[in-house]
This record gives structure tokens, sequence and C-alpha cells, in this order.
DNA sequence: CGTTTTTGACCAGCGC
DNA sequence: GCGCTGGTCAAAAACG
């Protein structure tokens, strides 16, 4: 419901395993996907969206969040934060989220989803972000439809779906039980459509056929 | 009025 | 077999 515009950059990643550049300008340290998943028989896969706040920009009404730290969920989660948060950008970013609806008109989706969807791969993807906000705008448009408290976090988690229909992303997220200023966004699943607001940052890694959505505005829009 | 959120219940998997 | 935990469903409420 709530999307919250944000300024965003591509990322390209070569196959490489995370190394934070020190000093880095940018928040997010780094990204890679998945190389392994072969049988792709039509349908590309779909990592989830990433952004970045651009620094020397001071944006007010857009959404600042650092992408710290990201993982991709071969392990188990609790693997994920054994290890202290090694990269921790100093952006102190007082993520002021500014709500701006990009509701457009949803794609039809003529078919209606089978009984049995394959899943050949369950794709799943989590980062940490410092974010007052917990909904990261990634050009979706997601429904809730869980909340759980878990046993490991004070915070509940919540559970969202993509509302697209035929498209059955999911996403949890929770607050980072050490740090709630962290929220932790996990992503499973491949979108099976393109957001439905336009994307303007996007790009198709050739090799894997993904595609990485950062944006939903045009450059121009953002200030 | 249509869609999303809320919230408890329900279910499945896992460990003991 | 039992209990726990996490994930999902579904009905009702809330919201635009």
């Amino acid at each position: 419901m709530a999307a919250v515009g944000a300024h965003a950059a591509v990322y390209h990643h070569p196959v490489s395993g995370l190394s934070a550049p020190a000093g880095d300008t940018y928040s997010m340290s780094s990204y890679f996907s998945h190389g392994g998943s072969s049988t792709s028989s039509s349908a590309s896969s779909f990592s989830a969206a990433l952004a970045a706040a651009t620094p020397p920009l001071p944006d007010p009404s857009g959404a600042q969040f650092d992408i710290s730290e990201f993982f991709f969920d071969d392990a188990p989660p609790a693997a994920v934060f054994n290890g202290a948060p090694a990269a921790v950008l100093p952006d102190g970013a007082a993520a002021s989220a500014a709500a701006h609806a990009t509701r457009s008109a949803a794609e039809a989706a003529p078919a209606p989803a089978p009984a049995a969807v394959e899943r050949p791969r369950t794709e799943r993807i989590a980062f940490r972000t410092k974010s007052e906000i917990e909904i990261l705008d990634d050009g979706y448009k997601w429904r809730k439809y869980g909340k759980k408290s878990v046993k490991n976090s004070p915070n509940p988690r919540n559970y969202y779906r993509c509302s697209t229909e035929g498209c059955n992303v999911k996403k949890r997220v929770e607050r980072d039980k050490d740090d709630p200023s962290y929220v932790v966004t996990t992503y499973e699943g491949t979108h099976n459509h393109v957001s439905p607001s336009t994307v303007y940052y996007a790009s198709q890694d050739a090799a894997s056929g993904r595609f990485f959505v950062a944006g939903t505005q045009p450059p121009g829009s953002l200030n």
C-alpha cells in the first residue's frame, strides 16, 4: 500500500564473495546472486529489488536505507546473524519515509494458477537494511497475510505476499533483534512479472537472466 | 465498494 | 507421542 519513493541505483554484481569496500560511498557493500539455478525453463528469475541511498543528494522526501548485509538463504537463518555485522555504515540516515502510493492498473493475469505450481527452486534472499520503515518500496504491491512473533526476536515478524495474481513471491520482514533500527527483509520466490509500476531502474543480467530492479521512478522525478 | 489489514486459529515439520 | 515453533488461512474489520 504505502509505497515509498527511494533513490535507487542498479548494482551489478560479478560473481564473487561479498566484500565490503571499506569507505565506500554507498551503503551497500555488494550483491550477488545465485548462479546455480540451472534448469530455468522459460521464466527468468527475478531477484529482489535493491536500492541504495545516494549520499550527495539530500532528499528529505525519499526514504533512505542502507543495505548493510545481505545473504542468500541456503543456510539456516540462524547462522546468518552469527557473526557481527561487518559493515554497518555510519550513515545515520534518518529515513524520512514519504509515503507515495504508486498504484497503477495491474496487468491482468488470465491464467489461473494451476493447482500444482512447480517450484524448482525456492530462491531466497535476505538482507538487512537500516531503515525506520519496514516496508521498503521495491515497486511491488505486497499484501500482508500474517504476523508472528518468533522465538529469537522480541519483535514480531510480518509476512507479505505479492498481491499480483499468479505471483507467489513472499517476503517476510522483521526488525533486527540486536538493532531495532535495522530491518531484515527476506524475499522468497521469484516474480513472474515486472513491477506493477513502471520500472525505471532495472537491468537484466544476461548470464542468469535475472532482473535487477532498484527503482520505480523516472530519474527526473526523484526530486 | 473494493481492497488490505488484523488477528486468532489451524496445520505441518521438527526435536526431544 | 507430545509439545513447540514457524508459516498460512480465513473471517471480520478497517481503510481509501
